[in-house]
This record gives structure tokens, sequence and C-alpha cells, in this order.
DNA sequence: TGCAATACATAAGACTTCTATGTATATTTG
DNA sequence: CAAATATACATAGAAGTCTTATGTATTGCA
């Protein structure tokens, strides 16, 4: 069994996108620091969004149509909250459907299949 | 099912080495032309490694020592044989390794169980 | 003979992510 | 209650990876 505490960071590149549209589109809105806690959790602590990542990524996300935004005042502090828009939900029910495909293909190319079993 | 003729290049960022890698341990030595083409077979014209990504890769992981070359004279064309070294062998188990736990991180983040079952 | 395939290589640019830094509030703990 | 940690946003500069474009040259085929 392969023990690793953090992927290295070209592996997670190109996913991270992926990764956030489709966490939106489990959970509804979501504000930034929320997705980090959320990934880091959900990966067991192997995949850590780092802020310098995550919020220009969330940026260009509001640019291209697919979240738009609301704010949020919590006492002093501000949230800003993240929801998909149509455009977000069929952008990322194509990343989900392509990477998945991407996997069967890295399956057959790295020959996974007897790895892939015992999770 | 998903169609798609090519993966946007943002996914297979960072796996390339893997592949060309894990290609290597399973071919012996193998030369880059040939690396394209077969990474073009095996993912069915999914993943088309270029040329500008190619050689700078193999030059790197020479220089890092996880394979040597050897160069062969094909008539009057030149093909340089990329081997595996000890160290490239370990290198590519580690990687190998690692992507697999990447996938199943990534199937608890993308919900993607159901969709990995039907290649 | 001219086009496609084979076979190598590099340079400039785009894109993504990391590291570092900055600002500020809220909570926990010694 | 003070200090450390957690919460919460943001951006700039640097690093790394891949793309696009370009260059050179040989081989095979129509």
């Amino acid at each position: 069994m392969y023990i690793c505490l953090m992927y290295s960071s070209e592996l997670i590149k190109g996913t991270l996108k992926t990764i956030v549209l489709n966490l939106l589109r489990e959970q509804g809105k979501m504000y930034g620091y929320e997705i980090t806690q959320r990934v880091k959790e959900l990966s067991k602590g192997k995949i850590q969004i780092t802020e310098g990542a995550l919020y220009p990524t969330l940026h260009a996300l509001e640019d291209a149509g697919e979240v738009i935004t609301e704010t949020e005042h919590i006492g002093k502090r501000v949230r800003k909250y993240y929801t998909l828009t149509e455009q977000g939900l069929i952008s990322v029910n194509q990343r989900v459907s392509e990477f998945a495909d991407f996997v069967n293909t890295m399956k057959i190319l790295l020959d996974l299949d007897p790895k892939l079993g015992n999770v």
C-alpha cells in the first residue's frame, strides 16, 4: 500500500477547477475557505488547496460565467459565496465525464486495474 | 457515454513523465517518436504527445538520471533510444502508485465509482 | 516529384499553481 | 487577558509544464 502525505503539485494540476465545480454541484453555495477545508477533509489531507491557487481560480470561473457570487457579512467579516450557473453545471458534467474517461485511458497506459481495486 | 477526440491539455499535465517512464518500464528501450506513436495507439488517439512537450521532458529525465540514452544510426537517420536507469525504475514505481492513489482520492471527490465501471 | 511520415530539436508564449506577502476578524488556550 | 491559531479574503512574482511555431533532414510512396 502506497503511503503519501500530499500529492505532488503536478498531479493536481488541471483538476482543480473540476474539483471545485463538482463540490459546488453537490453542496450548493460554498465560500472559498470552506472549499479548501472540505477538499482537505474528503482527500484525508492529501490535497490541500492553497489560497494562491484557489482565489485566482474562483475569479477565473466567475469571469468565465461558470459561477456567480454573493457576499454575506458574518459580524464584521466578509464571506463570498459561490454558486454554479447553468453554464457551470454543463461545464462540470463535461469535466467530470472527461476525467472519468481519462482515468480509464490511464488504466490502460499504466496497467492500473489491479492497483485500483484496493482503496 | 462520453465522447471525446482528445483530452484537454490541462488533464494530461503532470502525467507525461509517468506515462513515458511506464512505457519504458514495460517495453524496454524506446525512441522518442516511437513513444508518441505508442501513446497515441494505446490511448486510441485521445492522448497525442507533441514533440515540443516530449523532447524537453526526455532531456529532463536524462538530466535527472532516470533514463540513459544510446544513439543508433538507421541508414542516415539518427535514433536516440531511451532506457530506464535503476533510479528511473524506483521513480516510475512511485509515480504510478501515487497516480493510482490520486485516482482513488478523486473517485471520492468526484463520486466517480459508478462511472468508472463502464470503460 | 511532391507529399506524408519519420526523427530529431529549440524558442517564445500561455497557463496553472506555488510561495510569499498583506490585511483583518474570531476563537481558543495557556 | 494576551498570544497563538483559525477564519477569510486578496494579489504579485516565480516556477514549472505544455503548446504553438519553427527549423533541419531523411525515407517512403503515389
